[in-house]
DNA sequence: AGATATTTTGAATGAGCATTCAGCAAGGAT
DNA sequence: ATCCTTGCTGAATGCTCATTCAAAATATCT
């Protein structure tokens, strides 16, 4: 596919146009080799990502990276040195992204225990991470993550430290308005239905983000009916 | 892997002992061809399971398929024509069993709209149904559907029926009980929740059947409070 | 500028795999 | 017993792909 990339000229207007998006970033990389490096490797993930959602994990091959990237063959080998080092990069990536994004969501919501909650799914269906790409990419590894420990590592990672937050704040909520549930049980419950949200988006039946959200929101405006409205926390 | 299963000798003894495990079908196989065909080809799709479960869908060869099976190398193509066709098949035969599976459980459950959603619910974390082996097929397919049309509409078609029928479940209860959601919001949730949790089950954090039921009851106990409680519909 | 180091290329290599097919085995029919 | 049908086998084929590497291009240093 897309023959016009084997050309070296056509070649080099992508990687111009792609550099024209991010000058600055070029201007630094142009002394410095580190930087440079570490460039090129960002392009190659995003290539990944791009083919993992296109083609799916098992169809998902070097050439298509590069061809994505607007590089040559070889490159993946020169610097990742072998598809499985590329894939974990980009779980990696992946999830390190996903991470930050709520813990710094989580920091801005200040301390009330119903605005924590609520801004954590918000979060989840915010525009930067919930993307048609990164969610197929996501789920081809979840595909995979079961025979791979690595993988398996890398997506339990992510998991571990949410489940534990939302479980504290569930606790906090308890405490706070007197419902009954066990708070590790609820915030399973919780987790799960953000998840399955986001699994349902990338199956491609008509679930759009917005349904998503508001699938979310009158569920925890159900569970947690003392502190969260449809409209925000109480 | 496996060498034993090369050596013909070895092979009739695994057959033979898969053979002892379905005395009375093996019966009617011996005479009747059409009868011999189907079970091959169900042995197959087993096998096919059990690799999807093992190595995961990137990695499943039809070799291992094979040996898996106690057969020889060719065997795939004899009676399914292409790989492709044998995962179709098995994905078929999964989204017929949990269909037939949910459908059962909600006929049983009677009219009342509280039992049937109960039902369902049970029905999802049913030991028949909710096995680690068949959570992992599912979700390697799951992996797989993005990219592939034919996977996402035997996946979708799961789907579209089940949900409809949660719909209708949160539109008569809510109609009974003066709950405030709307009904498809409500049941997209209800239906992420449990497909999550599968999801969690699968990918082997610590999260047991038995939590994973815990928390799917736990969830809908608080969002139906007024039907449904902890020991089951009210 | 010239020398050296780094990055990139793309053709060659070889491994793994799906698929094919000529032939073997086992019944059943004549 | 012999033929025919059907199911099955496993070696051979050819294709796709990850990986390697010598050579070219480019950047950096002296």
């Amino acid at each position: 596919m897309n023959e016009t990339l084997r050309d070296p000229k056509m070649r080099m207007a992508v990687k111009m146009r792609a550099g024209a998006a991010q000058k600055v970033v070029t201007e630094v990389e142009k002394k410095g080799r580190k930087a440079s490096k570490e460039t090129r490797r960002q392009q190659l993930i995003e290539a990944t990502i791009d083919s993992l959602a296109k083609r799916g994990y098992a169809e998902t091959t070097l050439a298509d990276v590069a061809d994505g990237a607007g590089l040559s063959r070889g490159i993946v080998n020169f610097h990742f040195e072998s598809k499985e080092n590329l894939l974990i990069a980009t779980l990696q990536y992946m999830a390190d992204e996903y991470a930050n994004h709520w813990s710094s969501a989580l920091e801005k919501a200040g301390d009330r225990a119903a605005n924590r909650l609520w801004a954590l799914v918000l979060a989840d269906f915010d525009r930067k991470i919930c993307t048609k790409r990164k969610l197929a990419a996501w789920c081809a590894f979840w595909g995979e993550a079961k025979s791979r420990p690595t993988y398996q590592a890398l997506c339990g990672a992510r998991d571990v430290k949410y489940q534990e937050t939302v479980i504290s704040l569930c606790a906090a909520l308890k405490e706070e308005g007197g419902y009954s549930y066990a708070p590790e049980a609820m915030a399973l419950a919780v987790c799960a239905t953000l998840e399955g949200l986001w699994l349902r988006l990338m199956m491609g039946d008509g679930t759009t983000r917005e349904n998503a959200l508001a699938a979310a929101i009158e569920a925890i405006v159900a569970l947690f009916p003392m502190h969260i409205a449809r409209n925000g926390p109480k």
